[in-house]
DNA sequence: CTGAAAGCGCTTACAG
DNA sequence: CTGAAAGCGCTTACAG
């Protein structure tokens, strides 16, 4: 029912070929045929099969993404990156949430397979092995967001143990001893671990005491900053600022520190991590360390075409710096 | 260089029908064929490609959906919405920003069509006549998100006039006789104009006089709320409430607010409309109009659905209600 | 400059 | 139950 090539070439009486050619350009001296044929194919109403395209020409100019959950900001604002450029590619995107499970991730590593798509961007909460091998069994040219890979795979990060300590490491020159930190699950190496580390570091670098007390593992969302937060409130000596892996969690710490009647930041400072769209809703508003996330999806698609143009990487894993962004949450006691 | 049937089937010996058949589940005694086959399937790592299939059979299982900007919470969360209940249908989304572009618009309804994706869900902060009719000629099963169509384009909505009417209507019977509204941009019929319609139909039907002094306009961002609100201050007599046609400009409102020295809600409430991530992390935390985001995606895949499965749809245009969230950005005058 | 032909990798009536 | 053949709609060497 769709206008194919035989019609427009019958038409024409001329072969497909040559329409296929005209269509795509490619001729040089333009013919009296070739009028003709961008006539009919106008009138006609053609426009091509991509699917008999692809399948051809062996490229589908879809890259796949994979990520845990559209709807969280971090991994939306990544993705806004990675369309933003491949756009301009001439790509598309098919993009598949997991919910962070491994068996998901699986199924839609293959559904990309089968869907031949040119490229896949992988991000997720953690890299299972599973996972990072399936990925190099499809031969397809991969990118790996924010997760640290053992394999050949190339990635993409924030060095968060780096921007972790410079956080505290604010604090510090403003004057604060005595930093709590509310940190993200362990379990999750890089925005976990990691941060917490960074922490630990700035801590021994500036020859302050590492005391177990000012440490909470939160979840990275606001109502598991309140809690620690609570926690944090019952010490015998409270801390003068904390510093969350989030900035959900930050505001958490907000609103129990503000529900305890102390405020932010005279009693406490308050830091956070990422700066997304509520570190500037909560009062006062969040300072805190400011990842690129869009830069880390175009940089993400950049590394790809580069990939798929057969072209040679200059480094395999790219580290993107974050800002320190300083607002009203935190003071100097100095 | 990838396995195909024709590998299979030369190895087991049989034809390509067969292995097609039989990796298909057609055939309904299992001969020792049967067997055979899989296991090579199996030993060669093979895989269905999807681009033939789809080819052959002319569907993809594609779904493309037309947004404005992922990284935009309202479009990431209808978004994920739709991924979740297409992922249980076998469907893959094509995902496409448009920056709210006509041209750019028009350009991805194009890209689609070729791809021969196997329905649309299109979504934008306008419906221009040029995409309406471009949808319908394409052929391919669509449904609209939040738009007003003119056509017999199915849709999916929430009642604007009728759930801003339901906010305002609250602040009432608060004891609130002087309300301001921050509306959207007029430019903006559904989120813009009708819930500046549904403020007026309340006032009218509570018989509050409609004054010209008490309705600004914003652009649905934070600081346009604060913007608004600084003027609103200035007013002789100030209102003793303001309905935000968005949380965001609630939010800035709130700020303009307390900068003035004022406190929410003891001094003015403040109402939001959307319900998202912002509206708990503000403080006070919003009174607001809950968007039921999630299912308006929901609902708009399952709508395509019964469409591409040839069913006749009950209504074409679905309307899904919001809900009223009470929290503390308001205050009964009674 | 243009056509015939093979190929991309599947599916699916139609015979047998 | 299975095979040969045509078809899905393009692209692209290879001749001419």
């Amino acid at each position: 029912m769709a206008v194919t090539l035989k019609d427009i070439a019958e038409k024409v009486g001329v072969s497909e070929s040559t329409v296929s050619r005209v269509l795509n350009g490619i001729p040089k001296a333009s013919s009296e045929t070739r009028e003709r044929i961008l006539k009919v194919a106008e009138e006609l109403g053609y426009y091509p099969n991509d699917l008999a395209r692809s399948l051809a020409k062996q490229k589908t100019h879809i890259i796949g993404v994979i990520i845990t959950d559209i709807s969280n900001s971090y991994f939306a604002s990544v993705t806004g990156g990675i369309e933003e450029i491949a756009s301009l590619f001439g790509y598309s995107l098919i993009i598949s949430a997991t919910g962070g499970n491994e068996n998901e991730e699986l199924k839609y590593i293959n559904i990309l397979k089968e869907k031949r798509v040119d490229g896949i961007i992988f991000m997720s909460g953690r890299m299972p092995h599973s996972c990072e091998q399936a990925l190099l069994d499809t031969g397809i040219p991969t990118v790996v967001v924010a997760r640290k890979v053992k394999s050949s795979l190339p990635s993409i990060h924030i060095d968060n143990i780096g921007e972790s300590y410079k956080a505290v490491e604010y604090l510090i020159k403003l004057g604060h001893r005595r930093i709590a930190i509310i940190s993200g699950t362990f379990a999750d190496k890089e925005s976990g671990y990691h941060r917490l580390l960074g922490y630990k570091n700035a801590l021994a670098d500036y020859e302050l005491p590492f005391e177990e007390e000012l440490i909470e593992e939160g979840d990275f969302k606001m109502d598991s900053g309140r809690r620690a937060m609570e926690k944090l409130l019952k010490l015998k000596e409270l801390p003068t600022a904390v510093f969350a892996a989030s900035d959900a969690m930050a505001v958490g710490a907000i609103k129990a520190i503000k529900k305890a009647g102390l405020r932010v930041p005279e009693d406490i400072s308050v830091m956070g991590f990422d700066n997304n769209v509520i570190s500037q809703a909560c009062d006062p508003e969040l300072t805190t360390i400011g990842q690129p996330v869009k830069d880390l999806g175009r940089k993400a698609i950049e590394m790809l075409y580069k990939i798929i143009q057969g072209k040679k990487l200059e480094k395999m894993a790219i580290y993107l710096p974050c800002e320190l962004i300083i607002r009203n949450s935190t003071k100097s006691l100095i």
